[in-house]
DNA sequence: CGCCTTCCATACTGTTGCGTATGGAAGGCG
DNA sequence: CGCCTTCCATACGCAACAGTATGGAAGGCG
């Protein structure tokens, strides 16, 4: 009865296994996520797993379907702005994708996108993340008053820039990196901002 | 003495072995990249590649050095425009990457760029490369007047575009995907116009 | 207490892949 | 012709890993 009792019993379940097997993937990448590795990881052997999970498939789709649902709640949070403040909500989007702050959440998406790359059923799920995202930057725009086809056009730069720019490595290029990722902020923002102050 | 003899005789040099391997890598990413698959698609054993390279690692060393040197070797070229040619330059550098025609140089780009978050050796020559393009794309949008902070912005915003929207699976969200490009062609280069035409 | 369900360990098979050792074919060359 | 170098095949050892089979500990419950 005594959940806290002094031996600790840490009983696995699946949504353990779920959550360690995305700490690998963003760290290993999908093509090192193997299943003994990872119940090493959690101090247990593979019998535990092939308990919890069919095979290993069955655990990639959980990390998906997880990943998917994490993302659009995700995504409806940070693109819900009051009337008037959708301007400060997409410098808010730019900004919170910035690798620095949120380094682990972008390991994972680049992680998902490469796997999305060479596997269909992944690839599905990305296109729905896409979407959703892309339609609700896309509002933030046209909330502006940017017309429809601008707005679609500074939504699409938004997210190629964010995830792309994770991709790179500048250290040697710019010394203001600070400075840098404003400005780039402002270019993919900017007529929003005209149109509106 | 006759090179074209009726039986081919298809000897492997470190190239032909360095050359399938990149289609490899493209295809299949780094994980992927195994020498036995690889000798398997060039009809051979393994028995040759150890004869040819010491061991995995200096096969993806070659890949390596091969991908640098092609990829310089093309930044040179493509961002080397006579005077007064400056903006469509930076106009065809970025439709250059649009992955439609050159889907498989991006494949390339996306696996080297993956691989380069695992392994500190690659990951130096992805700087190199990163370096020298963004140095490259900047001198174009200061030879078209502008100012040396923007240049750099816009530059870097280039880049991250191209890689960043061949990540992105997008086939819902627009149905005029070339009206889309052009106009964030233009979010990207357009002050360089302003600024000269 | 004794049984049954839950969760995990152990032990096995089969596959894939790296690296090595060695033999052998084919052509240049003295 | 015979040898030597070049290039590759064959065969091996070894490790990692997917998946299965089976036993066993621990707790709930009658």
């Amino acid at each position: 009865m005594d959940k806290s009792s002094p031996k600790p019993r840490i009983q696995l379940d699946r949504d353990a296994w779920v959550n360690a097997a995305t700490e690998v993937l963003a760290e290993e990448g999908i093509a090192g996520l193997r299943v003994e590795v990872l119940a090493k990881r959690l101090k247990v052997t593979k019998g535990s797993f092939y308990w919890h999970f069919q095979d290993r498939h069955d655990l990639l789709l959980a990390i998906l379907q997880l990943w998917k649902d994490g993302r659009i709640r995700d995504i409806i949070k940070q693109t819900t702005a009051e009337k008037g403040k959708e301007l400060e909500q997409i410098y808010h989007v730019i900004d919170v994708y910035s690798a620095s702050r949120s380094r682990r959440g972008m390991m994972i998406e680049l992680a998902v996108r490469d796997w999305a790359r060479r596997d269909p059923e992944t690839a599905a799920i990305v296109a729905e993340v896409d979407d959703v995202r892309l339609r609700c930057a896309r509002a933030l725009f046209l909330a502006c008053g940017v017309p429809m086809e601008e707005a679609s056009s500074r939504c699409m730069l938004l997210y190629a820039y964010v995830f792309g720019v994770s991709l790179m490595i500048y250290e040697k290029f710019d010394t203001d990196v600070d400075r840098l990722k404003r400005d780039i902020a402002d270019l993919i923002a900017r007529s929003a901002n005209r149109t509106n102050a």
